[in-house]
DNA sequence: GTGACCGGTTTTATAATGCAAGCGGTCTGG
DNA sequence: CCAGACCGCTTGCATTATAAAACCGGTCAC
């Protein structure tokens, strides 16, 4: 492989791959949103991405292994993306800049609610939930014991929405 | 203050202050290079920043509260830039940034070592060097019991750099 | 068959980045 | 006392990335 970074340093690379305001914007919304399809992401985005940028950003993850696409069947017209080892192992780094944000800058409460479940939960909580991506994104096996972290993340966050909708 | 990110999402706020291709690289330098003025970091820097956008990001990350401007006493055109509590906060995010790089990404040796030794210190190391970078920067006590982490990570630095380097 | 939906592309405008040269002041060595 | 290196930037200009809006041909449910 030809070496295109500007330097070997770890820090430099990640920031070359994912440094930029949408790609782990899109990765986010596939990962705590569950939106496998361009719409999906195009319509719910909470911080408004143009379709041409969404385009874009979706075709880099592809061509550098964070993403992969397939066919829906019930569907002609649909692709589905999917996560990969790659982008699952971001959850340690997604976590950390959630407190990171949390503590530092203005954040709403009920788009924070999920980043301090996920701080609090500490790494074994992360493990469990990247076990959890894995069974709906690579088709591992579901071990059905264990109880959904994505459901309670959803689930604290539209608590907190019903709570600051009531009167 | 005026809310004038895309989003109330941590993740999304961390990526509008962070999420560019330079900001971190300036941080990276500042606190594992010690570099501390204006040309120490554009002429040592591994990727090769420009003047001008080093002033910009120095401009901006000044704004956004990651870093202070001194006078050098000894020199009355030289500025010493400092870290905050809040860009010392970033270490966690700095070390699983490294950690991923250096699984996922085509690293190299000499650049990587420190990034693997904050990974396998863990939190506890990762306090240490934030605690270190306190005295180094925000003037804080120091425990002169503590072995200095930042000498270490900079050791096996020049270890590999020197084994390397030898025939 | 029609109207909503599908994953995008095109067009055009604006902003960020990158490179090279330069600037006025300061400090150092001889 | 003076030449030359050094100081933190700034300027001008070319290239590239981002953004908003309109649009596209095909597909699906009714």
């Amino acid at each position: 492989m030809v070496d295109e970074y500007r330097s070997g340093c770890p820090i430099n690379q990640t920031l070359e791959v994912l440094g930029d305001r949408w790609s782990l914007i899109v990765i986010r919304d596939i990962m705590f949103g569950n939106r496998r399809h361009f719409r999906e992401l195009l319509q719910n985005s909470e911080e408004g991405i143009a379709s041409n940028i969404l385009a874009d950003r979706l075709k880099r993850l592809l061509d550098r292994g964070l993403l992969t696409r397939a066919d829906d069947p019930s569907h002609k017209q649909k692709a589905i993306y999917s996560l990969t080892e790659m982008s699952i192992s971001l959850i340690p780094i997604f976590a950390e800049m959630g407190a990171w944000g949390n503590r530092f800058l203005p954040v709403s409460e009920e788009l924070s609610i999920r980043a301090q479940l996920l701080e609090e939960g500490g790494r074994p909580l992360w493990q469990d939930f990247m076990q959890e991506l894995r069974v709906l994104h690579l088709d591992a096996p579901r071990d059905p014991q264990k109880p959904s972290v994505f459901e309670k993340l959803q689930a604290a966050y539209l608590e907190v929405v019903a709570r600051k909708a009531a009167p």
